[in-house]
DNA sequence: ATATTTATAGCACATTTGTGCTATTATGTC
DNA sequence: GACATAATAGCACAAATGTGCTATAAATAT
């Protein structure tokens, strides 16, 4: 990304925290007011060069027809933190973790909280929330969900001669090994939050 | 919340599709056109009886003034999956996560990528993005991130005589105890995806 | 069958909003 | 200092947009 002026960066930021207050973009009059500036045309000029720039993209005609490139709602990805230097330090941001687009494909996922420790060794622990695509078949080692005896369980799948092997991630308990296993989906994701509920 | 007709949830519908796609809600015009209401009155009856539920909430005077009270980006997560029934039943939903809201008070929040396997035993696996929230200062027990010789550590955070210990989940390796160790953060979620990157 | 409520349409109007143009002020550059 | 360029202001205007009102159709109750 191209680097930008003082003013332009100031309508940008203008713009991001409208966006975070709003869940919508301003228009250029409310650009205007928050700014400073005190034409419509000045916020265009700064506009039309944000877009230049690429951070940001003009839907003509529309009202709050501005489209930021950068999510506004990422958190910053630290690379590495080395002493001395306060945390902000921007040189050290390796990237932006966008929380929504995480998990994109979304029509065929869903999440699920798991329940016992079957998956312990595989760093999936009770409460966390996994994240399934749905999909009726899978490839050995992968992590599914199966429909087993009506009871969704989470385990390793492998695809053995006398049907699909469900392997748990915990010595304290034994595979199984089903024909009427039904998959459901594929783990691609789990998160875990370790303070205060996760819904 | 209250459950609301037939044309209700299909305006409400329209209004969900229109932020997923532009990021921005629609105005009554271009709601009149996706919901096939000819009458932009028939919109605002629709939206304020919506308003009425709970669904949205509207900024008088606004163009685009329509905020969506439930998260669009949300996944759902099912309380459980019973045979027989497809996964999407709705019935059993048991909530919805919203991840953008997941890890907010962002502005003192980062993210870490986690390298090495010092905390296998805790569930936090290298390559998992670690959300960490910045604070000087924790509580025994906690898994904090430490400034260890100018170098970022994720350990458990005890306090002894002798200094901050921190200790490791993993039988490989020591517990540390150290005078000048610095508490940068507190690790207050993890996020792992299975296949892909990760930022 | 009649009355009442609910849902939809149509239209006029003031306000908001993006657009286009010209003028003025700063900021450099030679 | 003269000149060119960048940045800001001001204003007029048409299109978009929310608001308010009345009329009509459909559904529901009496």
């Amino acid at each position: 990304m191209k680097n930008i002026s003082k003013s332009q960066s100031k309508v940008l930021n203008c713009i991001t925290d409208w966006v975070k207050a709003h869940d919508y973009p301003p228009t250029l009059r409310e650009l205007s007011k928050l700014t400073g500036f005190k034409s419509t045309w000045t916020i265009r000029y700064h506009l039309n060069n944000l877009q230049e720039a690429g951070y940001i993209k003009l839907k003509k005609g529309f009202s709050r027809g501005i489209i930021l490139m950068k999510n506004v709602f990422g958190i910053p990805v630290l690379g590495s933190i080395s002493a001395g230097k306060p945390v902000d330090a921007i040189e050290n941001i390796d990237g932006q973790i966008d929380l929504s687009n995480m998990f994109k494909d979304q029509k065929d996922m869903f999440a699920l909280k798991v329940k016992g420790d079957s998956m312990q060794d595989a760093g999936i622990f009770e409460g966390d929330i996994a994240f399934v695509k749905k999909q009726l078949t899978a490839q050995d080692g992968e992590i599914v969900v199966a429909l087993l005896d009506s009871e969704a369980v989470v385990k390793k799948y492998y695809l053995t001669k006398s049907g699909i092997k469900l392997v748990p991630a915990n010595q304290k308990y034994q595979p199984i090994i089903s024909k009427n296993a039904q998959i459901i989906g594929k783990v691609v994701g789990i998160i875990r939050k370790y303070s205060g509920r996760n819904i």
